[in-house]
DNA sequence: TATTGTTATACTCTATAACTATA
DNA sequence: TATAGTTATAGAGTATAACAATA
């Protein structure tokens, strides 16, 4: 992997892009914070709202790129809040199932509403605009 | 301030822009690692790199956004690294400045450079396509 | 033996409140 | 009195290692 140095235009669009993640860093956290949540605690439940089905532990840590150990406890308070519960799986009785409660689903619908990043800042981009952004991020991420 | 959903496209975006985040933010800690450094203390270092001149702890505190007692810590554990020194202000003597050293500078300096999303995921746009992204994101941050 | 989840431990980050030394 | 930085404290996230139950 060579390390060289990138040219003006590159290292501009990376600090924007790293103004960006500020920007939705801050608000993520106040979302979350608006209902109680710290930003881990509301990743898991989000993610967790959007499984079909529920979910071993060890999948969420893989999910989110961390220790399962971790997820132990940011489970355990989402359970003591009832947003969660776990679940014991038929087939291999070492795991645990985590799957939101109906009050949990209730908690991370009105989280996703209340991300201003979803509306604020694209506000002021015309369809034509937000069209060629999510070309361009589709192909950054490809 | 309405919360009302939001179209599917900018749904897209928005989804687009945290896949985006995660990303930045897995590539940031990691290169961060790579200096046996925190996220948090790569981002008070980098900070204090780009700066003229020394920086009140205080103001460090303000861009960060976080309180300043949390910066006492970090500039604690820069200061022990012999990363970052404390100088007083002259003007008031309250004041303390945090200034990078000139082997703090120099892990800025190959931090920066380690950090990989710089080039790789914009190395697939042409520069056509950087500078559209560059402008769609400067008028997303206004 | 290997794997799942948990526990125990240690460190860092974070906010809050109280303290000190200045202003 | 007000402000800058620190300290003390408590809660949360994180990685590591060791453990019990199960495969």
């Amino acid at each position: 992997m060579p390390s060289r140095r990138a040219d003006p235009l590159t290292l501009e669009v990376v600090e924007l892009i790293g103004d960006v993640v500020a920007r939705y860093h801050v608000e993520y956290e106040q979302a979350a914070g608006r209902h109680q949540l710290t930003g881990a605690q509301a990743k898991v439940l989000t993610m967790l709202s959007l499984e079909p089905t529920p979910m071993p532990m060890r999948k969420i840590a893989q999910k989110l790129r961390c220790e399962p150990s971790n997820i132990t406890g940011i489970v355990d308070r989402l359970e003591t809040r009832g947003l969660v519960e776990r679940l014991p799986d038929p087939a291999d009785r070492r795991v645990k199932l985590a799957a939101p409660t109906e009050e949990g689903l209730q908690t991370a619908d009105r989280l996703r509403e209340s991300l201003d990043f979803a509306r604020e800042p694209l506000g002021g981009l015309s369809t034509a605009e937000r069209t060629a952004l999510r070309d361009l991020l589709r192909r950054m991420l490809g």
